[in-house]
DNA sequence: TCCTGTGAATTTCTTCACAGCC
DNA sequence: GGCTGTGAAGAAATTCACAGGA
């Protein structure tokens, strides 16, 4: 995973609540949550473990594992309801209620960032922009303005702000946590490569794309030696 | 994390090569490689476990043992050469030769990674790029043209591709993938909201910027709930 | 003394396999 | 018959803690 920033929690056992939850499990929430809005608009309304693990690639043992421990409830001998399900989900997630983003750093990936359609999708609104640099600073993306990142305390304050992502170079990524932090931010998206140092209860996730393409070049290296092992691809018929 | 491709390897002892490194332990290379390379730029040419993994965000007996797991030696007493390590690192990764990666699929997403520099740092060579849509076929990307994606196979065979990154819409995704296996490339990087089937043997993994956003909202949504954390402001370091 | 390398303990995650309900 | 829910087993990942070399 490519993540930081997770709380560890010793405290004597408290009632058990949603935020107990096994990290793998959260991880995999959001990617049941896809394939049930697939499926319902494929106007399917019930659905086996066994078919939604399949479209998720995951065993179907665990796919029960991780709904019971939310709570979510099937019917024995028939499945899951996909519309009950997906909005169980989403309210565990706590997608019910839009998130407010704020993107700082527009180089070439914030701007990308900034149009991907598939965060307004899901209930992410963007609604700030940031930058250091006075010949980005100004601009336009769709609609919004990117403003001097000196504003950004002050509109995380103003504007609701709770979720922050860091499109920065390395550098400057470590100053930008700080201000968001410091202005109350306790959720941090990272694309920069670099190890963020943040106080405990804020959540930061990192994603390093050249990491990913590094882990890619591993198996592509040592393929050669004759292994395989993909798994989660059971084949398809296509 | 949001990855999917991960082997789970129940074959028999084979003879131990680098090949058999365990999952999370590759996943964490690419982050010390990182680390390394900025000690390096600081002039520092000794480091022990401990400021290693400070710098990586890891317990240090864990990195200790993913190094050990490399065959990569310290001197007791003493830590670890910054330059020998990163070079066997790299070496365990495979990034001594460049890779040659086709993007397919150039909307906003697919044109910012043709322009991250982060790739070509670190040896990743982008030698193609391919769309379906006519009103982008043509266009041309800082020196690179795009390309009909109908030409994908034929340019993988020609020129080497061994990496795909599929940036497409999630309807197009598994079509894709099916050129790219079909041309014979075995590495793809999924960014499309979808599950890819592949034949065993394809390492795919998946980088899903919503579903890293949904679960920075758990965390933030359980928060509140969460037990006092009286002391959330641990603060400290950095 | 400082630091690596590693067995053992621990925790976390995954899979198996089956009882029980529809 | 089909399918969920779950205890128990198994595998993997992580941390502890310390022996031993420089």
């Amino acid at each position: 995973m490519t993540t930081t920033g997770e709380g560890t929690d010793q405290r004597a056992a408290p009632p058990a609540t949603a935020a107990d939850l096994p990290a793998a499990t959260v991880r995999r929430l959001p990617e049941y949550l896809r394939a049930l809005g697939a499926l319902s608009e494929s106007g399917v309304d019930t659905v086996s473990s066994e078919i939604l693990a399949g479209a998720t690639g995951v065993n179907s043992a665990m796919l029960r594992k991780d709904l019971s421990q939310l709570g979510a409830s099937g019917m024995r001998g028939v499945g899951y309801s996909v519309a009950a399900l997906a909005t169980h989900i989403a309210g565990v997630l706590g997608l019910t209620k839009d998130s407010r983003v704020a993107i700082i750093g527009l180089g070439h990936l914030g701007q990308a960032l900034a149009r991907y359609p598939g965060f307004s999708e899901r209930g992410f609104d963007i609604v700030g922009l940031f930058d250091a640099d006075p010949g980005i600073i100004g601009r336009d993306l769709d609609g919004l303005p990117v403003r001097d990142v000196a504003l950004l305390g002050r509109a995380v304050r103003d504007e609701g702000i709770n979720i922050g992502v860091i499109a920065t170079p390395g550098a400057a990524a470590q100053h930008v946590a700080d201000l968001l932090v410091d202005a109350g931010v306790t959720s941090i998206l990272n694309f920069a490569p670099c190890v963020l140092a943040v106080p405990q209860g804020v959540a930061v996730r990192k994603v390093d794309l050249a990491v990913e393409l590094q882990i890619l070049s591993f198996h592509e290296h040592h393929k050669t030696l004759g292994r395989s092992e993909a798994q989660i691809n059971k084949r398809r018929e296509r």
